[in-house]
Formats: C-alpha cells, structure tokens, sequence
DNA sequence: AGTATATTTGCAATAAGGTTGCAAGTTTGA
DNA sequence: TCAAACTTGCAACCTTATTGCAAATATACT
C-alpha cells in the first residue's frame, strides 16, 4: 500500500486529495515547511483555510510537529518515530540555514538533558541550532 | 545615576518616555515579555507603532533578545551580560511554564554544545524547556 | 535659556497571517 | 447505491505587523 495512505488510515482520516498532496510534501522536504511553502507548493490548489485545518489536523494526530522560530512564523515538520495524538517523541535538534533559511530535522542528534534549578519540573524541550548547513557551506 | 538612563545613554538612544516605560517594563520582569504584554502594562498609552519600533530599535542595540516559540508569538527578554549590537551572548536556557504561561530566563543554565553531523557549522543554539515552573507547582 | 537639527512619535492606511460559520461537495461504510 | 459523517471553499472578520508622512519631542550648540 502506498505511505501516503498508510499514514492517512492508521490515523482514521479520509483521504481527500488535499491531504494526500499536503502529506506528500511533507515526505518529501528534507526539511521544515512553513504555511506559505505549503500554498507555493500546490499553485493555490487548495483555499488558504484548507491549509490551515489540514495543519491543524496533523498535528492534532500527531504525524507533524511544529517548530519554534524566533520570527514570528510556524514551521512544521514531519514526526519520523511513533508519534501519536498528544504524545510526541521529536526529541531531535532542528537546524536552521542562515543562508538558505531551510529548516532540517537532525534525526540522529539527541536534545541533551539538562539540570534545571531546584522546583522546575521539565515536560519537553526543544533544541534550534542555527548555522550554516552543508549545502550552503 | 538612574540604571534606566545608564542603559538608554550607553547605547547612544535618545530618552524618551516610551523608551524609559518600556525598559522598566523589562528590568521588572523575571520572564520574557511580549507586545502584547507591553502594550497591557502600559494602559496603551503609547501607540502600538511606538511599542514595535521600540522594541526593534531594543533588540537592534542589543538590550534585548527574543526567543522562539511555538505558537505564533514573538517574547523579548533582557540580555543580562554584556551584549552589544550585532553581538549576543544569550547563551542560557528558557523555560516557559505550562501552567501560568510566563517565560524565565534561566541565566545560570547553559545551553549545552551538540555534536552536529559532518558539513553543518553552528553560530548559535537556542533551548526552550516546557514544563512546571517552582511558583506553579 | 533659546534655537536649529536630528530623532521619535502618532495617525492613517495597508498588508500579512489566522479564524469562524455555513452551505455545498466528498468520502465512507452499510 | 445511498444516507450519514466529514471536509472543503467562500465570505467575512479579527489580530498582528509594517510603512509613509506630518507633528511633536529630544539633543546639541551658542
């Protein structure tokens, strides 16, 4: 069976020709899409709304994650491991390109533990690294 | 002399009302601030251009940093040692609280060093950790 | 202190980003 | 194939952010 399908089933939702496009670009980014990307992407196929709630609901179903930026923008990224709705595991430093502005998932780079002060309790943490990738280099 | 002036001058701005407001807002405060934040503890009595260009005119000199988050809001923090403009040291970790929602600084908590794969070169990581914060629990 | 220059502010208009309600269109499963 | 459930697109709306310009304020100088 296809992946695209796959993912859409295990996560009991319809498969509609937005979602399936969306998903899609997903698997194939190597990196972090933004909203914006999305639309580029699909030459407005899909009315803005459409974007949105597709987000929305992957996320709720826990197949993308988002991204913290420090411009005021959302990215999102696919979970690779066994997310599932509510419970992430994208324990993976992301890294951001200064050149080329590509946001990519560092799979294989662990975020570190770290010793908080006395009465911090942590639940999750996330890690941005920001630098030149070796595309740009 | 006033430590609000000290800064204000040390960075060759001129003094201004909105400028004192905004930064005694920040030496207040234990955690990040947002606009929106700003424009509540100031009984909107700066316009809300004012309060942008400030804190861009703030960050630009280096007095503050922002940092990323997840949802789509932009929060400001003090640089506690000594940045300069262009130049930031804001090497700590954040913690941003689940429950009451606030953002500290937490300026004794080093970002850790992470070993990148081959080709990628880092300028600066950022760590936000989520979690329960010491008043919240 | 008074004044000229440079800087900053506020207003209005505009743009960008995101959300909601609802009717029409699709998908699913019997 | 058909009805129920879900998804989409449209329109309207809201929030957040940016820009140009004239009025107001701060600074530096005499």
């Amino acid at each position: 069976m296809d992946e695209l399908l796959e993912i859409l089933k295990k996560n009991q939702l319809s498969v509609t020709a937005g979602r399936k496009k969306i998903l899609e670009l997903f698997l194939n980014s190597p990196g972090a899409l933004a909203h914006a990307d999305i639309e580029k992407n699909t030459d407005a196929a899909f009315d803005r709304v459409t974007v949105y709630r597709t987000l929305q609901t992957f996320v709720d179903k826990g197949i993308i994650h988002n991204i913290p930026t420090t411009d005021n923008s959302i990215l999102y990224a696919l979970c690779k491991d066994n997310c599932e709705a509510g419970h992430h595991h994208d324990n993976h430093v992301h890294f951001i390109c200064s050149q080329c502005n590509k946001t990519i998932c560092l799979d294989d780079v662990t975020v570190p533990e770290v010793k908080l002060p006395r009465g911090f309790t942590p639940t999750n943490t996330q890690m941005v690294v920001h630098g030149i990738c070796g595309d740009c280099k």
